[in-house]
RNA sequence: GGGCGAUUAGCUCAGUUGGCUAGAGCAUCUCGUUUACACCGAGAGGGUCGGGGGUUCGAGUCCCUCAUCGCCCACCA
C-alpha cells in the first residue's frame, strides 16, 4: 500500500497533530478503565492530586501530572487495566478568598452583604469557570485520564465520604470540640491552620510598660519592694486581655544554666561567631550580678499573691511564676494574654494544675477584629490599629509608658487573605491523632508505603510523630458543612425516641455548653427531627483536606462497594509534590487505614518542583509562574513533556530562567525580578509594549500579550522535529515494503549493531521509568534517536536503499527500529509519536514483527516493547564503535585542515590485521560520510610526508589513520595540532606511570583495576610513538 | 534554633557500589545548504568539580568543617 508521502511538512506541525488525536483517544475510549468482570487483566491505579480550582494550572501542575501520564501510558501498553482517575479540589480558603476578594474590589460587598447561599453561588460559578479551564488544559497537555470518572471533591460522591468518615470518628470518640487558640483571619474571619500562615518582617515598635504593685490585699508595695514590675509588648492592645504577670520560678538556676551553655558553645565556636556570643555571655554574667536580686525578689512576691493593676482597665491582676518568663530577657517579667498569645495560653493552662490562681483568658476581640465588650467602652469596636494608638496614648497619659524601641517584627499573615492574623480564642472542632499518626507512620516503616526518595520519609515521621490533634473546622461557607446538629433544650429521652432505630445518627452530650451534639450520615437532619425541641446546625464547614484525605478512594465511590473500588483500590502509586507531604499524603494514609484497614497506595514518588531562573518557587502572586499553555503555542506539548521528563532528575529541583516573548517581534526579553510584576513591559528591542497576566486596566489589556515561557524547552521541540523527519524519511522509502519478519534476512554489520542498541535502549528505558527515573529515560532515547538512530544508521541506509539486494533488508529493520522508537517514546511525547504510527501503519503493516497483530489501532495500546536479548551484541557493538572513532578520525582532520567539503582525500589505516578486516567492510561508508577513500587496511604503513594522522584511543590495539592531503595540508596547523595531542598524552602517561610505580596501589587495589591502568598505558604509549613518527616524518 | 537539599563549562543539568585524560543540551567560534531535518550537518574552544582539612593505593563521588543559596519545621513577651 502506498500513498503520496511528499507532502509531509518538514517541520513537525504539533497544533495539528494535537487536534487530530486528543479527540480520537477520547471517542476511542483508550483512557476508559474496564470494569467488565471477565477483564482480568491487572490494574494500575493512580489518582490525581486534584488542581485546586482557585486558578489555572501552571508549569508545577504540567510537570507533576506528565509524571503521572508517562507512567500511566507506559503501564497501559505494558497490558494492565489502567485507571488515571482525574479530579478538582474545591480548596476552601483559597476559593472562597479569591472571590471574596474579587467581590470586594468589583462590587465593594462582603460576604456578609451577599449571604451565605448567595456567596456559595458565586462560589460555585467561579469552581465552573476555572474547572473548564483546567480540564481544557489537562487535555491540551495530552493527559490520559479516565474523564468519564471525573470527580471534584465536593460532589455527592465524595460528599457521602465525608460524612460516613466524620459519623465514624465521632462515633468512635476520634472527633471533640474544645477551645484552642487559633490563627484568626479577621477579614475572612475563620481560623486558618498553622500551614497557611506565612511570616513577614514589617517594621514596628516593642512598648516598655508599667504595671503598678497593688500588693497582697490592696495595701500597696511593701517596704523594699518596687512599686511597679516593667513588661514589653509588640502589641500593647492586648494589654487589655492580661490575665496576669509572670516571673521565672528559679531565675538564678536559669541564669547559671544559660551562662554555661554559652561558654560551652563559645568554646566550640568559630571566629566568626565568637563576638556576638561573647558579648552574650557578658550580658548574661552581668544580669547575674546586677538583676538577679531583682528577680528574685519578683518570685517572692509572686508566690506570696501580689497583685497588680492593670492599666486603664480596673481589673487587678495576680504575679504568677511560670517556666514561660524568661530571666535573660528585659525586665524579666513578661505580660500573660491567655486569649491572644499561644505561648501565654500555655501558661494558663499550667496554672490550672498548679497550686496558684487560674488566671482565666479574655477574650478582647470580636470575629470581624474589632474590640469586644470585654474591654473598657472607650475602645470597644476599634479595630487593632486605632485600639492600639488608643492604648499607647492612654498609657502615655498616665505615665506608665517607660519606652518606645524601634523593632523588626515577624508579623503572621494569612496565606489567603493577606491580611495579618490575630491569635484567638475559639471552639474549634478536633481528630484526636494519637492512634490515626501512629498507624500512619507504622505503614511508613514497616514498608507497606514506600516514599520516594526515601529522605522524604524523615519529614513524614517527624510531622507525625507530634501527633498534633487535626483542627478540622473552618469558619467558611464554602465546602462540607459539619455534619452536627445542636439540640439545647431536648433530653436523653427525646433523642432516644427519635432516633432509637437510626443507625445513621448518633449523639453525645456537650456539658460544657449544655446542649447535645447530634451527628447524622445523611444529608440533612430536618429541625424538627426532635419533636417540640428545635435543631441547629454546625455552621463550620471542615478543613480541605478533610476531603482530600479521602481522595483515593472517595472517589471510586466509597462508602458503597462499588465494582471500581473492588476493582481499582488500593491506587498503586501516588505522584505529589514534596509540600504536601504531611498535610495531605499523611492523611490519605492514616484515613485509608481508619476507613479501609488498607494503605490507599503501596509507593509515593516525590518529584522536583519548578523553580525560575532566580531559585525561587512559581507561584502567582509572585509573578513567575508559567502558564503550560504558553509553551504549548511555541513548543508543542510533545516538547513541553519531553522537556519536563529531560528535567526531572532525582537530587535536583528544576530551575529555569523565564523570558517574555515580544508579540511584536518575537524577541526575548529575561523576566526578571522586576519586571514579572509589572502589568506592561516594553520591548528593548522593538520597543513596543505589550501586556502581561497583570494586566489590569482597559488599556493594558487592549496590547497584545507577551508569552512567559522558558528556552529551557527548545530541546524538547528540536528533539521532536528531528525524530519528525527521521520518520518522514523513513517512510518516503518504504513505499514498496515488503512484509517479512527481520530474522529471515542475512543482516549486516550496521544491522546487527543497530538491533543490540535498540535492544539495549528497551531495557534501560523500562527499567528507568520503572524506578520514576525520568530524565534517565528521556537522555537515554534521545541518544539513540539523534546520534544513533539518525546520525548512523538512517545516514547509512541512504546509500543501502540504492542496491537492490539490501533494500527489503534495510526497509525492514529500518520500520521495526521506528516502530519500536515509537511505541518506548509514546508515553513523553504522545502526540508525534501518535501521527507517525499510524502513517507508518500505512507504509509498512508488519514492521519485522511475526504476528501482524502488532499493529494496533493506536501507538496508545500498542504493546510495550521487550527486549529481544538473543539481538544484544557486545561484539558487534564494539567493531561499530571502532568504525566511529575512524570516521570521527578522519572528519577531525578534514576541519582542522580546512579540506573543501566536497574534495575527496584518501585515507590509510594502519593496525591489526583483526582489526582490518572488521573495518574494512565498512569502506564504502567512509565514502559516503566523510568523502574519504580507503587506500589501505592494516600492517602496511603508508609512507608520504604529507600524511595527518591520528591515533585512536579506546581498543585494544592501537588504530592510526593516516590522511592524505597532499593537495591541502598546512603543515603549521598539523604539526600544532599533533604536538597538542602529544603533550596531553604525555601528561596522560606520567599520571599513569605514577599510579603504576606506587606499589601501594599494585598491591591494595583490585587486579582488574591495576590491570586496567596497565592496558591504558600501553595503548597510551603505543599512540605517543605513532604521533611522535607523525612529527617526525612532518618535520622532514 | 532544628531538619533536608544544593553548590561540577557562560547558562541549565548528568556523573550509578570511590578506579576519569570529568560528560550532555543551550550559548560561543570555524566550516557547510550532499534530495529527512538550518528546530540541520561536520568540527573546535571552554572546568584546579564552592573553600579548607581528613580517610584511602586512589576522592567530583565517603567523613569533618567553613561559606553561599534554597526549602521545611519551630520560636520570636
Amino acid at each position: 500500500m502506498t500513498s503520496d508521502l511528499s507532502d509531509l511538512p518538514s517541520q513537525y506541525d504539533h497544533a495539528a497533530a494535537q487536534s487530530r488525536w486528543y479527540p480520537y483517544w477520547e471517542e476511542q475510549g483508550f483512557f476508559h478503565a474496564s470494569t467488565d468482570p471477565n477483564d482480568t487483566r491487572e490494574t494500575f491505579t493512580i489518582v490525581i492530586p486534584p488542581p485546586n480550582v482557585t486558578g489555572a494550572l501552571h508549569l508545577g501542575h504540567a510537570l507533576n501530572n506528565t509524571l503521572q501520564d508517562i507512567l500511566v501510558r507506559m503501564k497501559r501498553m505494558q497490558g494492565f487495566n489502567v485507571l488515571w482517575m482525574p479530579g478538582t479540589d474545591h480548596a476552601g480558603i483559597a476559593t472562597q478568598a479569591v472571590v471574596e476578594r474579587r467581590l470586594l474590589q468589583e462590587e465593594k460587598l462582603s460576604r456578609h452583604d451577599l449571604g451565605r447561599e448567595k456567596l456559595v453561588e458565586r462560589i460555585w460559578q467561579w469552581k465552573e469557570q476555572y474547572e473548564t479551564r483546567i480540564l481544557g488544559q489537562l487535555k491540551q497537555m495530552g493527559f490520559s485520564c479516565d474523564w468519564s470518572r471525573l470527580r471534584f471533591t465536593l460532589d455527592p460522591v465524595c460528599a457521602k465520604a465525608v460524612r460516613e468518615t466524620f459519623f465514624k470518628l465521632f462515633r468512635d470518640n476520634k472527633i471533640y470540640r474544645g477551645k484552642r487558640l487559633v490563627n484568626w483571619d479577621t477579614f475572612l474571619q475563620t481560623a486558618v491552620s498553622d500551614d497557611e500562615v506565612f511570616h513577614e518582617s514589617v517594621k514596628g515598635h516593642f512598648w516598655h510598660i508599667k504595671y503598678p504593685v497593688v500588693g497582697v490585699d490592696g495595701n500597696g508595695p511593701q517596704p523594699g519592694e518596687p512599686s511597679h514590675v516593667t513588661i514589653a509588648t509588640t502589641r500593647p492592645e492586648t494589654m487589655l486581655g492580661d490575665t496576669a504577670v509572670a516571673v521565672h520560678p528559679d531565675p538564678a538556676k536559669v541564669l547559671a544554666l544559660r551562662a554555661a551553655e554559652l561558654r560551652e558553645k563559645l568554646a566550640g565556636a568559630g571566629g566568626k561567631d565568637k563576638p556576638a556570643l561573647e558579648d552574650l555571655l557578658e550580658s548574661i554574667t552581668e544580669r547575674i550580678d546586677s538583676k538577679l536580686p531583682e528577680l528574685i525578689q519578683l518570685r517572692d512576691m509572686a508566690l506570696q499573691g501580689v497583685q497588680l493593676q492593670l492599666p486603664l482597665t480596673g481589673r487587678q491582676i495576680p504575679l504568677i511564676v511560670d517556666v514561660w518568663a524568661k530571666p535573660e530577657l528585659g525586665s524579666g517579667c513578661v505580660k500573660i494574654t491567655p486569649a491572644h498569645d499561644a505561648n501565654d495560653y500555655e501558661v494558663w493552662q499550667r496554672t490550672l494544675t498548679a497550686d496558684g490562681p487560674d488566671i482565666g483568658a479574655i477574650n478582647i476581640l470580636n470575629p470581624d477584629g474589632t474590640m469586644s465588650d470585654n474591654v473598657p467602652d472607650k475602645y470597644r469596636g476599634l479595630v487593632v490599629k486605632k485600639a492600639r494608638k488608643a492604648v499607647v496614648d492612654d498609657l502615655e497619659a498616665a505615665s506608665l509608658l517607660v519606652e518606645i524601641e524601634d523593632r523588626e517584627i515577624d508579623l503572621a499573615h494569612s496565606d489567603r487573605s493577606k491580611t495579618p492574623i490575630e491569635p484567638y480564642l475559639a471552639d474549634q472542632w478536633f481528630v484526636k491523632m494519637d492512634e490515626l499518626a501512629q498507624s500512619a507512620m507504622d505503614a511508613v516503616s514497616d514498608g507497606q508505603v514506600k516514599i520516594i526518595p526515601d529522605r522524604y520519609a524523615k519529614g513524614y515521621q517527624d510531622w507525625l510523630s507530634e501527633k498534633r490533634d487535626w483542627p478540622i473546622g473552618r469558619q467558611l461557607w464554602w465546602g462540607h458543612q459539619i455534619p452536627i446538629w445542636y439540640a439545647a433544650t431536648a433530653t436523653e429521652a427525646d433523642l432516644q425516641q427519635a432516633f432509637a432505630d437510626r443507625p445513621d445518627v448518633v449523639w453525645q452530650r456537650d456539658d460544657e455548653k449544655n446542649q447535645w451534639l447530634i451527628c447524622a450520615k445523611q444529608e440533612d437532619l430536618s429541625s424538627d427531627a426532635i419533636a417540640n425541641h428545635q435543631l441547629t446546625r454546625e455552621s463550620d464547614v471542615l478543613d480541605t483536606w478533610f476531603s482530600s484525605a479521602l481522595w483515593p478512594y472517595s472517589t471510586l465511590g466509597w462508602p458503597e462497594e462499588t465494582v471500581e473500588l473492588a476493582k481499582f483500590y488500593p491506587t498503586d502509586v501516588l505522584i505529589t509534590s514534596r509540600d504536601i507531604i504531611t498535610l495531605w499524603v499523611a492523611r490519605m494514609v492514616l484515613s485509608g487505614l481508619y476507613n479501609r484497614d488498607e494503605v490507599p497506595f503501596s509507593k509515593v514518588y516525590i518529584h522536583p518542583k519548578i523553580l525560575d531562573g532566580y531559585g525561587e518557587t512559581m507561584s502567582k502572586s509572585k509573578g513567575n509562574g508559567v502558564d503550560p499553555l504558553d509553551v504549548i503555542e511555541k513548543f508543542g506539548t510533545d516538547a513541553l513533556r519531553f522537556g519536563i521528563a529531560h528535567l526531572t532528575t532525582e537530587t535536583q529541583d528544576v530551575r529555569m530562567p523565564i523570558e517574555f516573548e515580544c508579540p511584536h517581534c518575537d524577541a526575548l526579553i529575561k523576566q526578571t525580578k522586576k519586571n514579572r510584576t509589572l502589568p506592561r513591559i516594553e520591548c528593548n528591542k522593538c520597543q513596543q509594549p505589550f501586556s502581561t497576566q497583570w494586566a489590569e486596566n482597559e488599556q493594558d489589556q487592549s496590547l497584545a500579550r507577551g508569552a512567559a515561557v522558558s528556552e529551557q524547552f527548545e530541546l524538547g521541540r528540536n528533539f521532536c522535529n528531528k525524530l519528525w523527519n527521521a520518520s518522514r524519511f523513513a517512510l518516503m522509502n518504504l513505499a514498496d515494503y515488503q512484509p517479512g519478519p527481520i530474522s529471515d534476512l542475512n543482516l549486516t554489520i550496521e544491522d546487527r549493531w543497530l538491533l543490540s542498541r535498540l535492544s539495549t535502549v528497551t531495557e534501560q528505558t523500562t527499567e528507568a521509568l520503572e524506578q520514576f527515573h525520568y530524565a534517565d529515560a528521556a537522555r537515554t532515547l534521545y541518544h539513540f534517536a539523534w546520534d544513533e538512530f539518525c546520525s548512523f544508521y538512517i545516514e547509512m541506509a541512504k546509500a543501502r536503499f540504492g542496491v537492490p539486494e539490501q533494500r527489503v533488508l534495510v526497509q525492514r529493520v529500518l520500520a521495526h527500529a521506528l516502530d519500536v522508537l515509537l511505541r518506548l517514546l509514546h508515553p513523553m511525547i504522545p502526540f508525534l509519536t501518535e501521527e507517525v504510527w499510524h502513517l507508518l501503519a500505512t507504509e509498512a503493516p508488519q514492521r519485522g514483527y511475526p504476528d501482524p497483530s502488532q499493529s494496533a489501532a493506536s501507538v496508545c495500546i500498542a504493546r510495550w516493547p521487550a527486549a529481544d536479548p538473543t539481538h544484544q551484541n557486545k561484539a558487534i557493538e564494539k567493531q561499530f564503535a571502532q568504525f566511529q572513532a575512524v570516521l570521527g578520525a578522519i572528519r577531525e582532520i578534514r576541519t582542522r585542515q580546512n579540506v573543501p567539503p566536497k574534495e575527496t582525500i584518501p585515507f590509510s589505516v594502519h593496525c591489526e590485521p583483526a582489526t582490518a578486516e572488521q573495518l574494512e567492510p565498512m569502506t564504502a561508508y567512509f565514502a559516503q560520510m566523510a568523502r574519504a577513500d580507503a587506500v589501505e587496511w592494516g600492517t602496511q604503513v603508508i609512507a608520504g610526508d604529507q600524511m595527518a594522522s591520528v591515533t585512536l584511543t579506546g581498543s585494544s590495539s592501537p588504530i592510526e589513520v593516516h590522511v592524505d592531503i597532499s593537495a591541502f595540508i598546512d603543515l603549521e596547523v598539523e604539526q600544532a595540532r599533533l604536538e597538542k595531542q602529544r603533550d596531553e598524552l604525555s601528561r596522560h602517561i606520567v599520571t599513569i606511570e605514577k599510579k603504576l610505580a606506587n606499589e601501594n596501589f599494585t598491591q591494595r587495589a583490585p587486579a582488574a583495576v591495576v590491570q586496567q591502568q596497565r592496558d591504558k598505558l600501553a595503548e597510551a604509549q603505543g599512540q605517543l610513538v605513532s604521533i611522535e613518527s607523525s612529527l617526525a616524518k612532518l618535520a622532514t
